[in-house]
RNA sequence: GUGGAUGUAGCUCAACUGGCAGAGCGCUUGAUUGUGGUUCAAGUGGUUGGGGGUUCAAGUCCCCUCAUCCACCCCA
């Protein structure tokens, strides 16, 4: 016989639990509440597509395409990924569901699990977790400030105060070409400084180089031409427009020039935030303009804009916010069930029958039904369940047709009778919830 | 893909230059034949991540492998 082997999750891949789990519930509850206060609906886009679509809408010069995706080949030998990213999904349902036909813009949020293959890390892992938005079908720019208005909204709901946006515009196709070159001609001479991956970067997408980490290459880029001064006239007045809104708006931002992103698709306005608390991956959120993405899959020349924010990131900063476990533990206390305790073999039954007369008065309730324990064990259980209120029956309890009703706050308990006890344990422990 | 650190009981960690694998917490039972949290007593705990090598003797030294964490890279 071969030795059991001890399974465990595949490497980047996590159990969410306790703490973890509440927040990320947490999280998704207040995305549903804002995102629909500001007009967006929820949608669900498959974990698995084509994958061209991710060729062809995050670009195969990006990271992403082309390293880091999960593909396979199906039973039928199509090349299939999990999903890295959700803006290709998203588009691709707009698309194939004719979104174009309905009220316009389209405004869609969603969120769940995302797939790339890295080396894990602190804040990051080959499965995470996104939640996004995207508002599809309109130039902008009070669209973009919207969308940006509703994020802070809602990082300022889940307790953060002091969040500053990243701004920044990349232009059209053309002003980036025309920068692009500028850049090249001006980052020529230094080559040999240049590390390697930035020397590729020369060839294939110079503007990668601007948020590059390396001390020199840093140095060097700060006499280098700027992109804002390439922006062409309709791609300037459009940043000019977004960040007159925002202050407006009370928007908090900072304009970052260097700040360009690492998806293909972007056009004009691109932002996001960091956070110092969170280790070397410090992004919570991206998102920008991407106003060519649908027509590169095919459709229509439409404008679209939308974020994703990282949930495990954000989860671990929410994790971090004074008050926050005390506000997640408020919530759990709403729900700590009671616990029917049936005393002796002979009425399990009972115990099952008066958890759910509770449970159908609205009360979450569990039991304790291996009654061949001595009762202090069965106490105990109770208690570290999390139960405050636990409900006694047994055979005293049948012949006078009650139950006894205990407090473990106070450790008191008193009798009340069997039929409709559940209404009497609701008003005992919900005073404030009774008609 | 590259580099560094770490793997001993369910958890947190000990074990001097190789010499009988330990403690705290937890868990179970009892002190209380139907009453939790405190206390006391007893009990339960392990292929030292896996494989190979050196040695009279390996948790400890050497090689390989796997896993986790952190960082580079990249991004959420």
């Amino acid at each position: 016989m071969a030795a059991q082997r001890r399974f465990q999750t595949v490497k980047g891949m996590h159990d969410l639990g306790g703490w973890k789990a509440s927040a990320f519930v947490f999280v998704e509850e207040k995305a549903r509440e804002v995102f629909s206060l500001y007009g967006y609906d929820e949608v669900r886009t498959p974990i698995v597509e084509e994958t061209e679509l991710f060729v062809r809408g995050v670009g195969e010069g990006s990271e992403i395409v082309g390293k880091q995706m999960y593909t396979f080949d199906d039973k039928k030998g199509r090349s299939l990924t999990l999903r890295p990213e959700g803006t290709a999904p998203v588009a691709r349902a707009y698309l194939q569901n004719n979104w174009a036909s309905g009220p316009q813009p389209v405004k869609v949020f969603y969120m769940g699990p995302y797939f790339r293959y890295e080396r894990p890390q602190e804040g990051r892992y080959r499965q995470f977790h996104q939640i996004g938005a995207e508002l599809i079908g309109d130039p902008g720019p009070y669209s973009d400030v919207e969308l940006l208005v509703m994020l802070v909204r809602f990082l300022q709901e889940l307790g953060f105060e002091d969040l500053e946006v990243g701004l920044n515009s990349v232009g059209d196709v053309e002003c980036r070409k025309r920068y692009s070159q500028r850049l090249r001609e001006y980052l020529a001479p230094y080559r040999d400084e240049l590390g390697a991956d930035s020397r590729r970067r020369l060839e294939t997408n110079p503007l990668r180089i601007l948020d590059t980490k390396a001390p020199r290459e840093r140095e060097l880029l700060e006499n280098a031409p700027r992109l804002f001064d390439d922006l062409g006239g309709r791609a300037h007045d459009h940043f000019q427009e977004v960040r007159e809104q925002l202050v407006q708006a009370d928007v908090a931002h900072r304009i970052e020039d260097k700040l360009v992103r690492g998806l293909d698709y972007y056009t004009r306005t691109v932002f996001e935030i960091t956070s110092t608390a969170l280790g070397a991956q410090n992004a919570i959120l991206g998102g920008g303009r991407y106003d060519g993405l649908i027509a590169e899959l095919g459709g229509p020349s439409v404008p679209g804009i939308g974020f994703a924010i990282g949930q495990d990131r954000l989860v671990d900063l929410v994790l971090k916010i004074p008050g926050a476990r005390q506000r997640l533990n408020a919530e759990a206390h709403r729900r700590r069930p009671v616990c029917v305790i049936p005393i002796g073999g002979s009425y399990r039954r009972h115990g099952m029958e008066l958890a759910q007369e509770l449970r159908a008065a609205g009360i979450p309730a569990i039991c304790e039904f291996d009654s061949l324990r001595p009762l202090k064990a069965r106490l105990k259980q109770a208690a570290r369940h999390d139960c405050r209120w636990v409900v006694l029956f047994g055979e005293e309890e049948e012949k006078n047709r009650e139950v006894v009703l205990r407090d473990f706050q106070d450790r008191s308990q008193e009798t009340i009778p069997r039929d409709g006890f559940a209404a009497a344990v609701a008003a005992k422990i919900r005073p404030d919830e009774q008609p």
